[in-house]
DNA sequence: GTTTAAATTAAACGTTTGTTTAGTTTTGTG
DNA sequence: CACAAAACTAAACAAACGTTTAATTTAAAC
């Protein structure tokens, strides 16, 4: 884990900036430099290269992610809808908090062909995925969830729904309640509404109660 | 609307399956000229633009989900909950049938500049929500269905999943049961795997039954 | 068979791309 | 101050980009 220059963290917020709303390759390296306000050599000087960016990028971002994961884990006292609640909550905050780099993430794991960033997703997916599996088998066993649930589609649900959101947001800012104004107030808005949504989803799926 | 030719519909499908897998600006006319075995000029006599390319593409695919949405209409002789789950695997086979176009759309729904392309993703979007709102209100009204339920949030959750589950096949495939071998068995497998999963999480948030 | 329009081609167009070079400025150290 | 290393810059680089041109082939109509 290196540290970063001021100037080199300017470059990578703006890049991820950049790259969540253009797309990577709809993005120049000129871009970048003049909105970080930064000379263009500068990247290939820090980074090595634009793809060594991104991979920077990922790799920043994901290592954050992994931290986040554990810290989930250590919720050990909690009862299991609970626990399920936390994580849902805590999966909103985390993603609707880098948006940027979520769009990113949308974007590229739809490439077809693999790439260190492809595999850097789909490993982190398992990850989380194998973070809620046990917790929901616990749960079965202990006669507290339904036997017959799909977990990996049920986070396919929950990684669906708030990548939706995120590029939705415009649409749902127009039909938002007349006192939700500043963006601030949009945040939290949006947040619990995704909240409630899933978490009672997740709820009906798993306890069969409401 | 208009008839293509043959060599204007393989271009458009070569165009399509390319964008789809390394996005727009990560695909060149020249890598579509020669997949589609045309010659590079072709493109923009035919297209006029790598832009109006990809718009056509958009305007032939968007004009089928309009044939598709007003089907749906006609299917009014349903109990509310067939309707949804008949409106569900209707959505789950379109969309999945053309993944390579639903890939594109991911993308394109992402871009923060607003384009002709864009425009047109969140006005069907829209679209499809009013096809949504109006058979889930009645059925409040009837009694049938949970008064409080947020049918923007569901619809989010029902095109996120689908869109989630497009790039996860790889993944989806390593943990497939030993019989589902060839592509065929795999693509009926998926899709019923999650049809059973959006049933019922529809059903559960609709009912409250199981 | 001749003529006219459409289809197709290879080559070239001017930009823009990511990256590198060679030189300059700044910084830190003895 | 002197000096070496790091930071930074403007300019140039070759390659790739989308598009156009001008010439040629094919097709259709009379």
């Amino acid at each position: 884990m290196e540290e970063y220059s001021e100037k080199q963290l300017s470059i990578l917020k703006v890049a991820e900036r950049l790259f969540a709303d253009q797309g990577f390759h709809g993005t120049s390296v000129r871009d970048i430099a003049q909105e970080a306000d930064v000379n263009i050599a500068m990247i290939s000087y820090y980074f090595g290269s634009k793809d060594k960016l991104l991979e920077t990028i990922f790799t920043y971002r994901l290592e954050a992610s992994r931290k986040f994961i554990n810290e989930l884990l250590e919720n050990d006292t909690l009862e299991p809808l609970d626990k399920i609640n936390s994580l849902i909550d805590r999966f909103i905050n985390k993603m609707l908090g880098e948006q940027y780099f979520q769009c990113i993430m949308s974007r590229e794991q739809l490439n077809s062909q693999q790439s260190p960033v492809r595999d850097l997703i789909w490993q982190l997916k398992g990850e989380m995925l194998g973070l809620m599996q046990p917790i929901v088998t616990n749960a079965q066993e202990a006669g507290i969830f339904d036997k017959d649930v799909d977990v990996e589609m049920l986070m396919t649900t929950l990684f669906g729904t708030i990548h939706q959101v995120i590029p939705a947001q415009h649409i749902l800012k127009k039909n938002a309640p007349a006192d939700v104004t500043t963006d601030e107030e949009f945040s939290v808005y949006i947040k619990n509404r995704v909240s409630i949504h899933l978490k009672k989803l997740f709820k009906a799926i798993l306890t069969h109660e409401f």
